[in-house]
DNA sequence: AATGGGACCTGCGCGC
DNA sequence: TGCGCGCAGGTCCCAT
């Protein structure tokens, strides 16, 4: 669930607090959530580094390092990075030449640390489609005019366009009266239009409320975002639409619960 | 090309 | 109250 917004909140507030920080000790107590390289030289590879550049791409966290190497991180839904942290319930603790701690915590041990020589090379990262504020208006009706997939999952395949999840392409659905069923190339221009801007608008201001607070995000800090309270549609089911009073229905696409509205969602 | 299902994982909410 | 089942979500992978 950390989608665009609260990736780009934790990033902004990790330049704030570790960029220059040199790693002095690596605790692992999960070996699951390293991938693809032994622990022993996940370790080696990060001890003794300092955080040089912190990038965001979509979903993913890079965290440059001096030695060149990368840290990549994808949280997944239940992944959390907490700062100052207490290294005791973390899968992973990252001790600083500051003697304070970075902690990463996930519950259902779904996400990813991986350290890189090249981020640039990661498959994943490879093969993104462009983040919602790379594209114009144009571009984006082209995209989904080639497409006769549903909006809502085209909206949250992250090769298509990259960044938004399950709760922003549901909030965004509804802001711009879109049934999330429809067929991408049946939209209007003035639909995809008005779509475009939502999204952008709805990522905007999850980015200032500091993200969704929904299942496990934090900020950095521990602290919780603000963004649920203007929540349209996510996770109401059953509850009446903040514009119409019909209540919001949820269904299954692309076997991913959707919330929408039916009488303002078209 | 589009869709559907299972896998990964664990805590929680539900029904009985 | 207690227990077991199914579900949630981001992404990959396989099948149709």
């Amino acid at each position: 669930m950390p989608e665009l917004p609260e990736v780009e909140t934790i990033k902004r507030e990790l330049e704030k607090t570790i960029l220059g920080k040199r790693i002095v000790e690596v605790c692992v107590r999960n070996p699951k959530v390293i991938r693809q390289i032994s622990i022993e030289k996940f370790k080696r590879g990060l001890q003794g580094a300092t955080f040089k550049h912190i990038l965001r791409k979509a979903k993913m966290f890079i965290l440059e390092l001096s030695n060149g190497k990368s840290l990549v991180i994808h949280l997944r839904m239940t992944g959390q990075l907490i700062y100052p942290g207490d290294g005791k319930t973390s899968r992973v603790s990252f001790h600083l030449s500051n003697g304070k701690i970075l902690d990463f915590k996930d519950q259902r041990l779904f996400a990813e640390l991986r350290l890189l020589d090249n981020w640039r090379s990661l498959k994943f990262i490879r093969e993104l489609g462009p983040e919602p504020f790379e594209l114009t208006p144009d571009r984006f009706r082209h995209k989904l005019a080639a497409k006769k997939s549903k909006i809502k999952p085209l909206l949250m395949d992250q090769k298509f366009i990259s960044g938004i999840g399950n709760l922003y392409a549901a909030e965004a659905l509804f802001r711009a009266k879109i049934h999330p069923a429809r067929p991408a190339s049946s939209l209007s221009s003035k639909e995809t239009e008005g779509l475009f801007k939502e999204i952008k608008d709805t990522l905007s201001e999850a980015i200032r409320y500091k993200g969704s607070s929904v299942d496990q995000y934090v900020q950095l800090s521990g602290k919780p975002g603000d963004y649920v309270r203007y929540h349209k549609v996510y996770d109401r089911k059953g509850e009446p639409c903040r514009a119409c009073k019909t209540l919001i229905k949820r269904i299954s696409l692309g076997g991913r619960g959707t919330y929408f509205c039916p009488k303002c969602q078209r």
